[in-house]
DNA sequence: CTGAAAGCGCTAACAA
DNA sequence: TTGTTAGCGCTTTCAG
């Protein structure tokens, strides 16, 4: 300590020659790699950017200096200044990040971000409508460029508020309608229609609905697109057979355990589980009542070892991957300066027969 | 257009007295704050940040211009400011954010984040080290406060760079040998042996491992378990029911059938599993040989619906979210300044028994 | 082709 | 209690 030359007053330790600044906790700076390199400090800039009109010398110099302090720039700080304002970050709110179709339609967004030099916020709104907003606002206060949300349907205003501001917004998996907005969406209202015909087509008359809360869009098309089927082939519903604002698979379970211990006479012979947890737990009901292979039984959404059941379990897949892909190529779209008017992306979905969605009804009814 | 008023030459509009400065992507900024309530700079900071010794008054005309202006602070700038540095964001590298047992961690470590007012930055390395080490740097460019990442075990030197620097940083479910860091692992060896004990105890002695890249730590500890196992009641290693290296479902089918297609005397009558996609793997090529419940199996890192496939699987499990969990903790314990050394927290796993793992061998061997 | 000065939105240090 | 000034690390503007 007492070895050293105290600094002259005024100087400050950031301006001394002999010596980089580690205000930037441990980080060289911008000025640490020009004092080194010898240059000014819009030449560090220059390089570190690529941009053109540096002489190749000055070029080498800067770069051999960014090398030796291991420099690294300061995104927040680079945003801030610049005239576009960019963070080279989005956000994205799902329903829960640990859910395997939150997870593919994250990866896949997390891809084409990679491409765009863009990292990804992640959160669950576990639905639960100020929870998303929170998450939501969390984000925009680090002043992402854009997020991508499936909107738990309970807070559509905030969106509607960074909607006007104009920041960049896409709605995956579930719609808002009214809000002017991009989206990607599977084909519930067809899918569901697609399972329930199959059913109805096998010669299943009595086809119950077991759904997720109605609050959640996506439910209720499915509703929709089951309802609609069902009236197609000259059947109504039944709102005995109706079961709807389940949340998980301990209530699927109980829901399908009640429906399938009705008299014989109003007993459905097919279920209809308009969701992965929900189909999960009426698998669980039909083994307990030993009915696996007497009912028959199609979920929406696909989820992993559905074919390893027995029987295998019919479902009509969504493509979380594409879902993904496609909402971030239509959110990198608009932070690149689309001014298109919203578009509505749909997302096919596929029948994949099993087994489970193949079983005939009782002979003779 | 022409009937505005022109600006004077030289007022730029971030000054002009009737309009807020809409230069931060339409966001109002503390000065236009400050200015609609008519009081400087610093108090609206003050308010903002509920710093002490303000009076009620000015707080209260604060709170209005705020809630006029629909301000939110700039998270960014005010981090690049402040004496801490502090970004209120963490960083979260894992295998693939798709991974049922990443995404539970994800989510985790989430929930803790959200206590702390911390958002979190979430990549997937991929089992590759140049991946991990380009998301943990786009991270650290962003200035995050720390760093949670499952290491591939192919880039731990710029692991050991950012602990260097001082950035917090703890390992999550795969260890770095000598790297003085905070880690949370399952205890995989015990895990193993444990599985492995359970096997040779129901009288096997053909105890056949299938594991993945073996330069994933896990996947060494794994087999070290399942060897010392082996070698605890007298039974040696046979390299012949050691397969390794292997990556996915389909390698994993392919191998299994290789080994269940040895000669009689050579054939394994238990198969151990070191990974769940590895198991899944072997279940299906026990289930086209037609052995499911012939050759008895225990997976390592349970899966969801291990319990309704026939027979169901029994495995050892991990606890994803406590390990997340403990994970988040000891960050945060660091990003608050603990110099504590580094401390390996060992998460237990547990053997979970569904059928696979209690087949017998067949008799008189 | 290069660099000095200004300032992004905010907080720290100091003054009033 | 309140406000003013400087400056975080960077890019923009503009002058050499």
């Amino acid at each position: 300590m007492s070895t050293e030359t105290p600094d002259p007053p005024g100087a400050r330790a950031s301006e001394r020659p002999d010596g980089p600044s580690r205000r930037a906790r441990g980080r060289a700076t911008m000025k640490d790699v020009a004092r080194l390199a010898g240059v000014g400090i819009k030449t560090v800039s220059r390089v570190v950017n690529r941009e053109p009109g540096v002489s190749t010398a000055m070029s080498a110099r800067v770069d051999a200096a960014v090398r030796e302090l291991g420099y690294r720039p300061d995104a927040g700080a680079s945003a801030l200044r610049r005239a576009d304002g960019r963070s080279s970050a989005i956000g994205v709110v799902v329903d829960d990040v640990a859910n395997p179709f939150s997870g593919a339609v994250l990866r896949a967004v997390e891809e084409v971000a990679i491409g765009h030099g863009t990292v990804v916020l992640a959160g669950s709104a576990d639905e639960d409508g100020p929870r998303e907003r929170e998450v939501a606002q969390a984000f925009t206060d680090r002043r992402v460029d854009g997020l991508i949300v499936a909107p738990t349907g309970q807070a559509d205003d905030h969106l509607a508020d960074e909607l006007r501001r104009g920041l960049p917004v896409v709605l995956v998996d579930r719609d808002a309608p009214g809000l002017p907005v991009d989206q990607v969406l599977s084909t519930n209202e067809l899918g569901a229609a697609a399972a329930v015909t199959h059913l109805t087509d096998a010669g299943h008359r009595r086809v119950a609905y077991l759904g997720d809360l109605s609050t959640i869009s996506t439910a209720r098309r499915r509703f929709d697109g089951y309802r609609q089927a069902l009236i197609d082939v000259g059947l109504g519903v039944d709102d005995r057979l109706v079961v709807a604002d389940l949340h998980g698979e301990a209530s699927a379970e109980g829901a399908a355990v009640h429906l399938l211990q009705l008299p014989p006479e109003q007993r459905p012979t097919a279920l209809f589980c308009a969701q992965n947890r929900i189909t999960v737990g009426a698998v669980r009901a039909l083994r307990s009542l030993g009915l696996a292979h007497d009912v028959a039984m199609v979920g929406f959404d696909d989820f992993p070892l559905a074919d390893l059941l027995s029987p295998g379990v019919t479902v009509v897949a969504q493509d979380p991957g594409l879902i993904g892909t496609e909402a971030a190529r239509a959110l990198f779209a608009r932070i690149d300066g689309s001014r298109r008017p919203p578009r509505t992306v749909w997302v096919p979905t596929t029948l994949v027969r099993r087994g489970s969605g193949e079983i005939r009804p009782p002979q003779g009814r």
